[in-house]
DNA sequence: GGGTCGAATGTGGATATCCACAATACGCAG
DNA sequence: CTGCGTATTGTGGATATCCACATTCGACCC
């Protein structure tokens, strides 16, 4: 897992290094990017923070590489910085997930502060996948039966109403359900619940 | 509980009118204000649907309607029409909260394609809410000790360990517990447990 | 054929949950 | 004082869950 820090892709170098100096004033760790294709190129699933992107920029332009990072799977924030005001280009971007909007001039402190909020939300969008990974890993880790049995126990249903759905006996529903207990990593059928309190 | 409707929210007839017919030609009812005063008057918490609010109106703005509803508690989508374009504004109401941002003069198709898709999640949230709102009623009937109890059953303990917490005895705790079971109408832990599990 | 894995089942015993029936104590309202 | 609601506790018995130890069967791979 990298350091998480709020990614500039401008190809304006002023700006990129006065946004780079405000951050770091602070404490927000930054990287600074002259193309989009540079920060595309140094994009792994790994990188943490948020994306501060201009919209208009020689080569690739800041909404393409937005696609890009979706395509990627990428879950990180971004934030568009536009000189020219556009309401449909507006609205179409956020509607499509980014976090935020920004025309310039800028006002940097207001930046800044979404900056910092866009990267604690990164944070907390990681902490959950984390849980619901680990979850899913143990799920996957499952036999066919056990998966079966777990459903069952999860919708509050009896080992003796199991067994006669299934058409086992009850021992057998005990002896799966002890086996996915282990897998999951549960002591009760609560706790097994629970596992699922956000993962649906 | 209303019949959902696109509740059209603006002061030129015409525009009114011509998307009550479009809207009643897909099958989608509608009704028709031509001030926001008007619809405030009308709104009540039972209100289903969608608004569709033009931004600059005589009398209130369509900014201001949507800041009462959402003072009010309205969870109704609102869909923003515009004839002046301003990214800013665009963004903030979306970011307040707005469904979507149409410019004029209207794509009529999209429009209404949006008003019916902020009409589903409309139903959506109602039906949630409603479950929701239930299990609140249930759980505000609980004694002090039984909302004790169902915590630390919610939890996944044993009775045993909660009445050694308590310091009670397991007979007390059994007998907590059958009431909460009886108040929240579950009959297992797991049932109680799957009742939190959008809600929290 | 031998080994592994998953599914199935049984016995016997321990622990956990559930509850009818019964009772006491305390706080509060009329 | 009486009645009501809540909290607490006990007895005895039934049902549910858990599991050590043991076994068999079928599918698949080497």
């Amino acid at each position: 897992m990298n350091t998480p820090k709020a990614h500039l892709v401008d190809d304006d170098e002023a700006i990129r290094d006065a946004l780079s100096w405000l951050l770091s004033s602070r404490g927000l760790p930054s990287a600074t990017y002259p193309a989009a294709e540079d920060f595309l190129a140094a994009w792994t699933p790994a990188t943490c923070g948020c994306v501060v992107l201009d919209m208009r920029m020689n080569g690739m332009s800041g909404l393409d590489c937005f696609d890009a990072l979706l395509d990627r799977g990428s879950t990180l924030p971004v934030i568009f910085l536009t000189g020219h005001g556009d309401v449909p280009l507006a609205v179409a971007t956020l509607k499509r997930g980014a976090f935020d909007f920004f025309e310039k001039p800028l006002n940097d402190n207001e930046l800044a502060t979404r900056i910092g909020e866009a990267m604690a939300l990164d944070a907390l969008q990681r902490a959950a996948n984390a849980t619901l990974d680990s979850v899913n890993a143990r799920v996957s880790r499952l036999t066919t039966r056990e998966r079966q049995i777990m459903d069952l126990v999860l919708a509050g249903k009896y080992n003796k109403v199991i067994a006669d759905e299934l058409n086992i006996s009850m021992r057998t529903v005990e002896v799966h359900r002890a086996n996915l207990f282990e897998k999951m990593q549960v002591k009760t059928a609560v706790e097994l619940a629970n596992l699922f309190k956000t993962g649906r």
